[in-house]
DNA sequence: CCGTTATACCCCGTGTGGCGGGATAATTTT
DNA sequence: AAAATTATCCCGCCACACGGGGTATAACGG
């Protein structure tokens, strides 16, 4: 292979038998090396200069500082770490938290010797590493909702709401009086039961209508 | 195995050799058949109700309606038929249009026999296949920016202005006064750049700060 | 033919944003 | 230790964009 170094793996999981078992896991790799392993987001925080990881493993649930907070920190210290979360947990809020944080990957606690070798890999690729429902779960989320109460126009109106634009400039880019643009956010406003522009692109993400 | 019956595939590509290629490339598996295969989104849509394909491979780059004006459709009249899009591009916007429109899955055409296959198998496990580069993309879109110029207490507000809150509600809600809440949000404005709250979300959005 | 859509106008009251002012505590710099 | 900077908090005034209430017409599509 001639592989010169090899990648810098740190691991942060407050269970102590799935720490050791993915230790294991990832040193019995050519490919990758554990420089260490924790059971607190502190402790990985406070060794994180030390130990300088490539990649981290990281739990979510964990006592103290949890997993999604312990992310942010890592990756406000040191832009290039990779993350990948491990989680028990498929709920979305919890994965969309974590990939907000700065998570590169997002893995289940019930990944394999292959899954979990695999993942590392992807990370390596500049990929990022999911199961497949994750991967499903962030698709949909992009998904726009086809069954939208409002008309064309409407939208598009709503998008350029979105944009921050006010009712003259609205009005300006579509070519119609301020007065007309006026009249389709009222519709558009009685459409989604709002009453200001925020509420109505607040809704409009919400429901997916832009 | 004992499959009742192969998933049904429907091909949309307008390069004859390519349309032909993944023909016998699905053909060959003992999961999947091509129902039928088109050189144009016109051609498809017209025969969606007769195909009733379970799963449509679309081009993105074709003559006349192209892929993702053709997926909306598709979803449209057949919510429930996965939509796979293979393209030689991976440029972030189309990749973003192509998700919202619909596509559950997004792979380059540079995919070799196996990585088509393994796409297909991906969508009837109930996932979303992606290139590795495709789906770091879509993850790093997530990703809140860690250097942004406003406080915590202003991000919080931001938050808040983001789920169109008045500034009453942002007042009451964070037990300030309503002037105090003018002089955050007045405080956001300027470092944002901007002078209303549709505006700062648009910021906001555009530069991650929430 | 009628419902929907897109267009346009008027009046009116208030929420919002622009511009003043000032205060305190924590942190950093000097 | 003193000075400067930053983040947080509070108040008032005023102009105007915004939101709510109507009314109306031409064009389109089923």
């Amino acid at each position: 292979m001639g592989l010169p170094f090899k990648k810098r793996v740190m691991i942060v999981e407050d269970d102590q038998e799935i720490r050791n078992s993915f230790t294991l896991i990832v040193n019995s790799s050519q490919k990758f090396m554990v420089v260490n392993a924790y059971g607190s987001a502190e402790d990985a925080i406070a060794n994180l200069n030390r130990d300088k990881p490539e990649i981290v493993l990281m739990d979510i649930e964990l006592p103290g500082v949890n997993g999604i907070h312990g992310t942010k920190v890592i990756k406000d210290k040191s832009p290039h770490t990779d993350i990948i979360m491990v989680s028990v947990y498929e709920d979305s809020e919890l994965v969309f938290e974590a990939l907000k944080a700065g998570a590169s990957g997002y893995i289940t606690k019930s990944a394999n010797y292959m899954e979990l070798l695999s993942a590392l890999d992807e990370i390596v690729k500049g990929g990022a590493p999911m199961s497949s429902r994750i991967a499903r779960m962030v698709i949909d989320n992009f998904h726009v909702n086809p069954n939208s109460p409002l008309t064309k126009r409407e939208t598009e109106i709503l998008q350029l709401i979105s944009e921050g634009k006010t009712y003259t400039q609205i009005s300006e880019e579509l070519f119609i009086s301020k007065e007309t643009a006026k009249t389709h956010i009222k519709n558009i406003y009685s459409k989604l039961q709002v009453n200001s522009k925020s509420e109505a692109i607040a809704k409009a993400n919400l429901e997916k209508l832009i």
